[in-house]
DNA sequence: TTCTTAGGTAAATTATATATTACTTAGATA
DNA sequence: TATCTAAGTAATATATAATTTACCTAAGAA
């Protein structure tokens, strides 16, 4: 499952919604279901996202699985 | 514009296009594309691939555009 | 030669990320 | 009472990520 920490970051930045979501050109409907979880947003919008509220990839998003709590099962 | 280093760090962990796409859940087709640059994968994609491959989204994607050279510019 | 693996690529299709429009609630303010 | 901002959400439409099928080349092995 896809989790994300897109809101703090936001509230931390001082921003609302329709503000980061103009900055890096989206909805604001796209960011609120972001936010929610319920999106599996691009690559390339998720570095927008994170250059905008000055943060890197592995600070915002993460898969939370059972199957990736335990990195040596495969292979 | 996206870059990504998925090709090198494919080669270093051993796998083929083919294993890897598999491992990961897509096709050998997608996968190409990928490495290529010319696809703009989901979060969720590019999280399952580094996970695969023994690293962290910050290694493997990031944006090579002006505007994000200066993290300052806007705000 | 033939056969297999690895990889590039193209066309058509499917799934889904994102946009558009619009309605809602809640809180703050005049 | 308004009126404004912030945010949640739903329906429909559009753009594009991803699949499927298929063809190609190159290299190595039988």
């Amino acid at each position: 499952m896809l989790k994300n920490k897109v809101k703090v970051f936001r509230i931390k930045n001082g921003l609302s919604q329709k503000e980061l979501s103009f900055s890096v050109g989206v909805t604001r409907q796209t960011m609120s279901l972001i936010e929610k979880g319920e999106y599996n947003p691009t690559i390339n919008l998720c570095l927008r996202i994170c250059y905008r509220l000055h943060k890197t990839l592995n600070e915002v998003f993460w898969l939370d699985e059972e199957e990736f709590k335990h990195e040596e099962s495969q292979r």
